[in-house]
DNA sequence: GACATGTGGTTCTAACTAGAACTATTATTG
DNA sequence: CAATAATAGTTCTAGTTAGAACCACATGTC
């Protein structure tokens, strides 16, 4: 075990995440979404609307998933598609109306939910676990591109 | 957006956490298995098994979803479940030798594969990670606590 | 020992997930 | 400009996911 201590490193990373998830998604179900479906409409508000491709982008939710949880939420009539005038093949996806008040309500209050999260926490704390945080990005990156090289 | 800084620990830790699963699970899924399944044959491996509470809370897989998880690798014939001797309720999981070979054989093998990530990470850095995730975790663990007294 | 309460697992539902195959459109290249 | 390759989205499949309802066994209390 003391042999491997990258190890260690994996599964904090694992807690943590599972630990913000579990956080952030109680409160967001409370609010009427699920987590993907907050996703989005915080990523679409306060913008003009964006195409699928770009909010996958920011979302980090792949283009297969996509389409469903968007399909979900036109259902809701919180989202519209539109087509593309520069681009034949690609959907402008943005908040409609309803979209927009649900965002105004909701995005604020799940903020403040999170900042309670980070109470304790020092700003310089905060700013190591950035960097710390980005560092460890990269090397799974990079990691991922030598493999793709190789395979 | 400068006024939340803790906004951008959470996109580091959404990322951090995306980019390794990625990495992770693109080489599991050619050994022939699904992250989830490699999770269960990774922590039963080396013991004589565990009730499927106990492999939940090892794995942080909840127990609704760790059924089906364990259904499909008992179809595949790596995995085992039989009653406990000292609790009627409790189904004790185990690894077949069909189970203890594939583990043998890939889970040095991805150990490796995760090892290759870390090349360029000091052994200080890590334990800087180590230490701000362990934090970060704390302080959603502790949020939460707070979350359900209130509510 | 009956009865209330708690706990381990399963089942059910609705949703998310990645990845692969596919369609339609756009870009590239000879 | 025709053939080719690349790209945006959708569809399909198999699997994971959380959460709630449920069942059977276990533990507490009186």
């Amino acid at each position: 075990m003391p042999n491997a201590p990258f190890l260690s490193t994996l599964r904090q990373l694992a807690g943590a995440y599972q630990a913000f998830e579990a956080y952030s998604s109680a409160h967001i179900r409370t609010l009427g979404l699920t987590p993907a479906q907050f996703d989005i409409v915080a990523t679409l508000g306060n913008t003009p609307g964006m195409p699928l491709k770009e909010l996958g982008e920011k979302t980090l939710i792949t283009k297969g998933t996509l389409t469903g949880v968007v399909d979900r939420l036109a259902d809701k009539q919180l989202v519209r598609r539109t087509a593309s005038p520069s681009d034949g093949r690609s959907q402008i996806v943005q908040l409609t109306p309803q979209g927009e008040s649900l965002f105004a309500r909701i995005f604020p209050a799940h903020l403040a939910h999170m900042r309670q999260a980070f109470d304790g926490l020092a700003p310089d704390e905060l700013a190591a676990m950035d960097a710390s945080l980005g560092r460890l990005r990269e090397a799974f990156a990079a990691a991922r591109g030598r493999m793709e090289k190789t395979a």
